[in-house]
DNA sequence: TTTTCATATGATAAACTCTTCATATGAAAA
DNA sequence: TTTTCATATGAAGAGTTTATCATATGAAAA
């Protein structure tokens, strides 16, 4: 679609470029922690999740019912969404009512919904 | 961070608001389209390779210089981004020049970016 | 205090992904 | 036409991820 035309073309023959695109691309840890969070909200089982508590604050409960899967198994992808901090939880009685505790996932998540089938 | 006061809470008692949600949800086959779209970004050394290809239209030399990594791996990677429809070249001489094909792609590494550490 | 209910955790097999090696392709240079 | 150069592909082992089983935890109800 883009056909790229006002894009720098970088060759490898063109030695001092190289510098030039690292010194503008993140780190590396900084590339493996944005990886991290991509691959938390990759699978589609998680990503169903976070579509969710996009709108709605919602109990483990709920969400077996919603994602149709075995609560073991919608658990262990909280934990996931948890321990990557997309996510948190309030304890009310017995059930822990979940929701997005950060608002850059927000955003991404919104744009993620923009993507269309090529 | 958010407390997320103004979402609507939703339990597993509340039966009827269950459809209410699933209608919002994308569907399942579309759930799954996005979660391939990520799954190939979230690879580090993709992520990296899209990155680069935000500011320039990159050779598959160049990207070796940039990511020192063997070719072959490269090349495998750019494989994976080709099938996924997030890149596409243009050969000029011997080489292959990449460029990201799709501008909601671009978008939605540039939201990306904006994620910080928590 | 015992039971029940909602959720969490641990172990593990199956399925997938990544990296690497060897090798292929195809166009341009010699 | 042979060689070289830039890139692509195939196969396979190592490593990671996912789903499912059984079971644990801890708070509220009986």
């Amino acid at each position: 679609m883009n056909e790229s035309k006002t894009l720098i073309r970088s060759c490898c023959e063109d030695i001092s470029h190289l510098e030039q695109i690292n010194k503008k691309l993140p780190s590396c840890d900084e590339i493996l922690f944005l990886s991290t969070i991509l691959k938390a909200i990759a699978d589609p089982t998680r990503l169903k999740i976070l579509l969710a508590l996009l709108e709605y604050e919602i109990c483990v409960g709920e969400m077996v019912n919603i994602l149709k899967l075995p609560q073991t198994n919608v658990s262990h992808q909280l934990k996931i969404l948890r321990e990557k901090g997309l996510v948190s939880f309030k304890k009310d009685k017995k059930m822990s009512f979940y929701y997005i505790c950060n608002d850059e996932i927000k955003d991404l998540l919104i744009d993620i919904l923009k993507i269309n089938k090529v």
